[in-house]
RNA sequence: GGAAGGGUCGCAUAGUUGGUCUAGUGCGUUCGCUUGGAAAGCGAAUAACACCGCAAGGUGUUCGCGGGUUCGAAUCCCGCCCCUUCCGCCA
């Protein structure tokens, strides 16, 4: 959500923002209302303040108390429209989109985002490699059958090697992070709904999202929802800020919608293990922007780690959400799953969110200010095995273990079980 | 699941026979005095939000949320949400 008196005084900018991004927003419809609002509001605190005048008197006299009871029937009918006018403004609001940054690209789809890095070698083989699954199949690194069985469509079993990468990666990387100075956090996954709405996923990804109908709450799709709202409704201290988590969750996607999409594999799961970077940052938007570089410079480092070729995309503006003002997707090579594929995302959200979240901080000057947010994968399982699998596979079937993760897996090579 | 207590200004608290509560106090924060510098001490200021206004300032709303009673509600009534403690269950 923006402010309302954001959008009057840069009209032009935030109507050109909503059509870069694809989104139709009513704006002449918004100002009308805003409009009505305002005057509504005038009105409304003209009969009040009259209203009041009469109660201080504390007066016994008839004449002044059916004054005051006329006065408190017209307040009635004004707030009653006024009502009306705010619900028809705040939906209006919730649909205007976050301003892009300048270096955003402009551009309708995927088809316009940038390529500002590419990293590693491409790996060539001599042989035939096989995908993920085979691979996986072959050296019982996952039981897909039985996963089905048990946790229904897009169930799985890490097993083996794969499960104790899978430990190491997020280790590995949890305390990579913790060693740059970020907090660590294990976040919940169940959470409540205005969690939800804070970050911006709802009212638009209801049907992305496990919703516990007896107990009212959802699984978050990610921990990004409970960090950004570990603050909801507080007042920080401007020198406390930035504040930089990382933060593991178990996290759950519907994937509503996307049924044909990768059925099968690690690439696309009910529910995965994710290492997330949340930072909380004062109202300066040129120091958020280098932030939102940090971030990306982490999660390149944990792929480098990895010695796993990527590439980052700049996403442009019809690509990313409502609530980013920038966003970079790190996409990871993954030779027989077909190219690169996204593993990490990268989105700076200026105070979108923490408005919402109500997130304030005071200034030296004493002046209230919403934060700004950020947040970034820092690696996401299993996932994140696909490329494993696939870059590190020899002609022999077998596949290396990555350097960083040997000491977790207890092994240099993955071969053939008996 | 059972029982009880509670949600008030950044934090902690006072405030329930309805009306100077235009919300008290402590902490914190800011400024000043003091000091070689700092701490301590002393003094002062300090809730948020909305609307009107170039500004000074004014008006209104908000004491978990929503509704009701009343000329007037933090205070009374109804519904809901949330938190804490104890018991039970339990990794």
């Amino acid at each position: 959500m923006l402010d309302i008196k954001f959008i009057r005084e840069n009209l032009e900018k935030v109507k050109k923002a909503a059509t870069d991004k694809n989104r139709k927003v009513d704006f002449d419809k918004l100002l009308t209302l805003d409009e009505e609002r305002r005057k509504l509001i005038t009105e409304v605190e003209k009969v009040r303040a009259e209203r009041n005048k009469i109660s201080v008197q504390r007066t016994e006299n008839r004449e002044q108390r059916d004054k005051g009871k006329k006065l408190k029937e017209q307040i009635k009918i004004l707030e009653e429209k006024l009502k009306t006018v705010e619900v028809d403004f705040k939906n209006l609001m919730y649909q205007v989109p976050n301003v892009p940054d300048k270096s955003v690209p402009i551009g309708s789809d995927a088809s316009y985002n940038k390529e500002v890095k590419k990293w590693g070698k491409v790996p060539k083989f001599d042989f035939k490699p096989l995908d993920h699954i085979e691979i996986a199949k072959k050296l019982d690194l996952v039981d897909f059958d039985r996963g089905t069985k048990i946790a229904g469509f897009r169930g799985y079993f890490l097993k083996n090697e794969a499960a104790l990468m899978e430990m190491g990666i997020l280790a590995h990387t949890f305390k990579k992070l913790v060693m740059k100075g970020y907090t660590p956090l294990i976040a919940p996954s169940l959470v409540r709904e205005f969690t939800l709405f804070g970050n911006g996923q709802f009212p638009w990804g209801r049907e992305e999202v496990y919703l516990m109908e007896k107990d009212s709450l959802y699984l978050a799709g990610t921990a990004e929802v409970p960090v950004t709202a570990y603050f909801a409704g507080e007042v920080l201290k401007e020198s406390d800020l930035p504040k930089k988590y990382v933060a593991f969750s178990p996290c759950f996607r519907r994937e509503a919608g996307s049924y044909g999409k990768d059925t099968k594999g690690l690439y696309r799961l009910h529910q995965f293990n994710k290492v997330e970077q949340v930072i909380i940052n004062k109202n300066d938007y040129q120091g958020s922007l280098e932030l939102h570089e940090e971030l990306l410079r982490n999660s390149e480092e944990v792929l480098q780690d990895l010695k796993l070729p990527f590439r980052v995309m700049l996403m442009c503006t019809g690509d990313m959400g409502e609530p980013q003002v920038k966003k970079y997707d790190i996409e990871t090579f993954m030779p027989v799953r077909g190219g690169y594929g996204e593993t990490m995302s990268n989105s700076f959200m200026g105070d979108f969110q923490t408005r919402r979240l109500n997130i304030r901080y005071k200034t030296a000057k004493g002046e209230m200010e919403f934060t700004h947010s950020l947040n970034n994968t820092a690696v996401a399982s299993p996932r994140i095995l696909i490329a494993i699998l696939e870059n590190y596979q020899k002609g022999d079937g077998t596949v290396e273990v990555p350097e960083i993760l040997q000491e977790y897996v207890g092994k240099k090579v993955i071969t053939l079980k008996k």
